[in-house]
DNA sequence: CATGAATGAGGCTTCATTCAT
DNA sequence: TATGAATGAAGCCTCATTCAT
């Protein structure tokens, strides 16, 4: 490739690495419907016209955000699987992650966004999220099941553990954006105790 | 002959009644950026304009609503406080409280609505409705305290402790909002397990 | 006539009398638009319903008071032409009035509705309206033409005389609305002196 | 290549003369209340919402128009205020200025707008155009005081001689918006009898 | 005669999106 | 690629007017 298209190739990235840094802010903050266009662009340092070079349409740099944040949310569950142990020491790493995401910008924003409901008013799309949002839970679920049998979980329906742990997480997540850093994470025990014994 | 006033009063009562049910549903399932007051008026079968004649604004009714769920959960703290019996029987009332009212229609529409953050981008009302939610858990982290000293309740920072359990019912009902009755809540153990022995 | 019904004319008149002063102010304040109709039957302290049986329309209202107000300055006119005594008498006398009106509170009312332009956007009202205030400024030119033949008045377009005074009235009119009793009212010789010499 | 700065600013200058130009008609016509904004987006050949990008409110593009006018007076007494003569010359420039400006579409808008009281409504917005017209008076009144110092101008509080000018002034920019062309204008020196000897 | 709740058209304003350069 | 001016549909809100009692 000549050195040219490269570099247009490296601004590329770099306006829409500032406009979903933007976006994730601001969608997290205030939600889709209360967060305008024009705002984006500007703290993104972008021009309107170019957002639209990338997005075309505000919905669309939502559910890019909202499909990434579930993405991760997979890549995670997928890397604790992988990991020989326990089923304890998986869901130590799940609670882990997640303490240690909430604690930084971005990663707060994405568990924001993954607990946001119904935002795009598009039945399509709120189905789709809908969908990843309850093979998350299923997936934990499973993990829950397999941890009951090996004696290290406590006993009661895995999906409803398994969505308690994540309903936890969520308002956990919620909390800390709303009283800052003011708002102490709990410790790590104290999530962990509601699946294992 | 005037109207007479018991019977203007009567008529405003519904009204008002009708708007705040329309109005708490509405704002539950979609925030209050993405309500408009056409969509509240029409659901409350009331004309456009009669919302005016009650509430100045959208803001307005959201923020009567907010309200009167955040003195709802007051109330229920309060009873608690007044039973006679064991932390652990407070508590068992509380999640009790909350697994009943979640089946509810409107209970699970205040709950969301307490869930939502800087929904008015108001910043004297958020940070209003902001500090009780902060009471609302410093209340319940004092009762944990309490549970500490008798023995009934896990180890940790109350706050936080306190924090987890709000924080996984402000989940539950967000998942039971979005999936509907297929999402099954949890038994009462699996919520009291995160705060006592 | 039975006692009642007396009773009940004394009612209208006196409710009459009330919306036509509520009526009088905020128009002369504000203007027809900017004034609401709500606001004058508060300001009236009669209810809105009442309002609507005597007037069929704000426009109604406005228009009954700007004819009221021209009236007024017919009859003035009248009142002046009858009056035994040299042009200067009369002029005098006219000036006196205006003088005297514009101190009381209902007096500036009436002036400023005269000056007022175009308020209904009804162009047949207000072409009336704006004939009557044309044959006010030709009853004082003839006058004026009447005064320079008996070497009374300065010389120049009577017309453009009259015309004068009278801008030189409302824009009083006008400054001692907007300043209050802080605007001190000319000597009746200053206005005077427009005309005589 | 982004749209050149300068060619941005032409448009912006542009767009704004032209709502200017509009806002300043119809304002004149019809008053702040009664005129809408679509008219003057209409009048001014602009979409409806482009008018906000350079004005934040109907009331701000009538402030600023307001502010203008005051300031095209302010600059006419400072310039009559330069002029090397008599006070009477002065005088004579200033009425002179009137009937040239009355005579021209926009400067009898602007005398208009300048006559125009509490359109507002925002008090502290009213209040600073009563002070410059206040000013505008004493301006005047100082001049007068000269004058009567050197025995050209006549016998009288300096302040109601001044006013009794304006006023006239007013009156008349008033009649000629009503009556058109059809009302024609006074000599000069009816006008200037006010003051002078 | 009297009341004020109720209606809904119309006004002001916002904002997602387009487009000329 | 990049800009921000321009558009207009849609949302919030007001208010003249009607109407049941």
């Amino acid at each position: 490739m000549p050195k040219q298209k490269e570099q247009f190739e490296e601004m590329r990235l770099q306006t829409i690495q500032k406009l979903q840094k933007a976006g994730l802010k601001l969608f997290a903050q205030k939600g889709l419907a209360a967060t305008n266009i024009k705002e984006i662009a500007k703290e993104a340092q972008v021009s309107l016209g170019l957002l639209y070079h990338y997005y075309s349409s505000k919905e669309e740099l939502y559910l890019s955000l909202a499909n990434e944040a579930m993405e991760k949310s997979r890549l995670l569950a997928e890397q604790m699987n992988q990991l020989e142990g326990s089923v304890g020491d998986k869901l130590s790493l799940f609670v882990e992650a997640f303490l240690n995401g909430v604690q930084k910008e971005d990663g707060i924003y994405y568990f924001i966004i993954i607990s946001q409901l119904f935002e795009t008013g598009n039945p399509e799309a709120d189905r789709q999220l809908l969908d990843k949002k309850r093979q998350a839970i299923e997936n934990l679920a499973r993990l829950v099941e397999q941890g009951q049998k090996d004696g290290e979980c406590v006993e009661g329906d895995p999906f409803q553990l398994a969505a308690a742990l994540i309903s936890a997480t969520q308002g956990i997540a919620s909390f800390r954006l709303m009283f800052g850093e003011g708002f102490g994470l709990p410790d790590k025990s104290i999530l962990l105790r509601i699946l294992t014994k």
